[in-house]
DNA sequence: CGAGGCGTTGACACCCATCAACATGGGTGG
DNA sequence: CCACCCATGTTGATGGGTGTCAACGCCTCG
């Protein structure tokens, strides 16, 4: 039974979760199981189909010529990946698997059929979209305005914040696959600047690296740190753009 | 008749231009007008509607404690503004007018049944949205692994190549309303730096930065800067995801 | 036990921010 | 028509944040 953690993402603002799970069993047949380090699609290759993640970390990456490396985002169970890549022939990016990682291949042979037949799984790739150009533009915010402490400590807010919407996270250890590499890539910083960070995090007591996990000694410090705004991580229940009939 | 920029932008990947454009006769009914630095929303503020920019250009933009300022995305005509966003209770930017602005308000009472009885309409947001997910996506690549004369440069190329989509440039001359300060924000720099950025690039022979407008020298070098791959502003056609028998 | 992945530290250099000061130019009012 | 003003653009000096390089320590795994 997939989708899970996608119901668990969307619960609340999201009351359609019957027909998305029927969807979902109609179309979500095939399972694809990578190891860690296995790309799921490489830059310059055809997308074939709509993903959703089942378990692990999926990392979408961006290789320069100079041979660095910009994460762009990381998709998390009940996540879905590859939606908008859809609409271009060749990716322009890497996904790769950061952990062992299984996904649901969703086959989108008539990409509008699919939009007007399946409303659950419509309504939730949307939701689910505009989550992640929420994470998007947040991201630009810290790339563009914020030093690299700020963008560490904000980047953690998020972590925490998107794993405990699916219940994968809580108290003050923060277990991530992540290393340091990883970290620069996303923040757009070099490794040896990561240490410098986390030794700046850890000395304003608020957090502290451990290799394959965060412990988190002050969670509100490190919300005022970042500047961290949770809201744009939760859909605000709007009654209003839902049909009267269906309310929760 | 609205939405002429729109369908120019998803000409020959988009073949519905007939059912967009009764659903926007049908829906685009009320026309919005802003003069220069007028807000369309924000931060803090109910979203309202959907908006379609028919004339103008329109910045969303994140002010921080500090009073700095990251301009996130820019719209302009044929753009959607605020699709994501009314998802979310509240805004989280600022959506301002950078020149005077003309816009279509499409209400959206009932999210779900526009999406289902509206199938142009639909389908043009999801596809608009692909385009501008693509685009923060590049964006955070450039802010996170490009330096401030990269940025310059790939930013201007996706200026150029943008309203190059909806017949608003050609030649050697990119007409723009943004002052440095505005360049400075979308790029995460200082206005001091901008200066200096398009020093160099003159120097290089590649563009130079007049009031209003910037002298495209050379723009083969310029995307050779910046590293620019056109590509992602594109929707390469795939014939494979469309009914076949609507093929345009 | 060696090798390689990962983490850490220090020295140094560079990109870019900040501050102060000045130049330009268009709009407005006298 | 001129004077002024304010937004915008420019330059130089200085400093801080961050990248790069080199070297080393730890741990895991073969």
């Amino acid at each position: 039974m997939p989708s899970h953690n996608l119901i668990a993402k969307l619960r609340g603002y999201f009351p359609v979760t019957d027909t998305l799970r029927s969807d979902l069993n109609l179309l979500a047949t095939k399972r694809v199981t990578l190891a860690a380090g296995d790309a799921l699609i490489r830059t310059g290759e055809k997308y074939k189909c709509l993903y959703l993640v089942e378990d692990g970390w999926m990392l979408r990456a961006r290789y320069l010529p100079g041979g660095s490396r910009q994460i762009v985002n990381f998709a998390l169970p009940g996540d879905f990946l590859c939606f908008n890549a859809m609409m271009f022939e060749r990716s322009d990016f890497d996904v790769v698997a950061k952990t062992q990682a299984s996904l649901w291949e969703i086959p989108v042979k008539d990409f509008r059929s699919i939009m007007h037949r399946y409303a659950g799984l419509a309504e939730a790739l949307v939701w689910s979209n505009a989550h992640e150009e929420s994470l998007l533009a947040e991201r630009v915010v810290s790339l563009g305005r914020r030093d690299a402490t700020q963008r560490m400590a904000h980047v953690l807010c998020e972590i925490a914040a998107r794993l405990s919407l699916i219940d994968k996270h809580a108290g003050d250890i923060l277990m991530l696959p992540l290393i340091q590499e990883d970290l620069a890539d996303i923040l757009g910083i070099s490794v040896i600047h990561v240490v410098r960070v986390f030794n700046r995090l850890e000395q304003m007591g608020a957090a502290e690296y451990k290799p394959r996990r965060i412990i988190l000694h002050d969670m509100e410090k490190l919300r005022r740190i970042a500047g961290f705004e949770g809201e744009y991580l939760y859909f605000s229940q709007r009654k209003d753009v839902l049909p009267p009939g269906i309310a929760k």
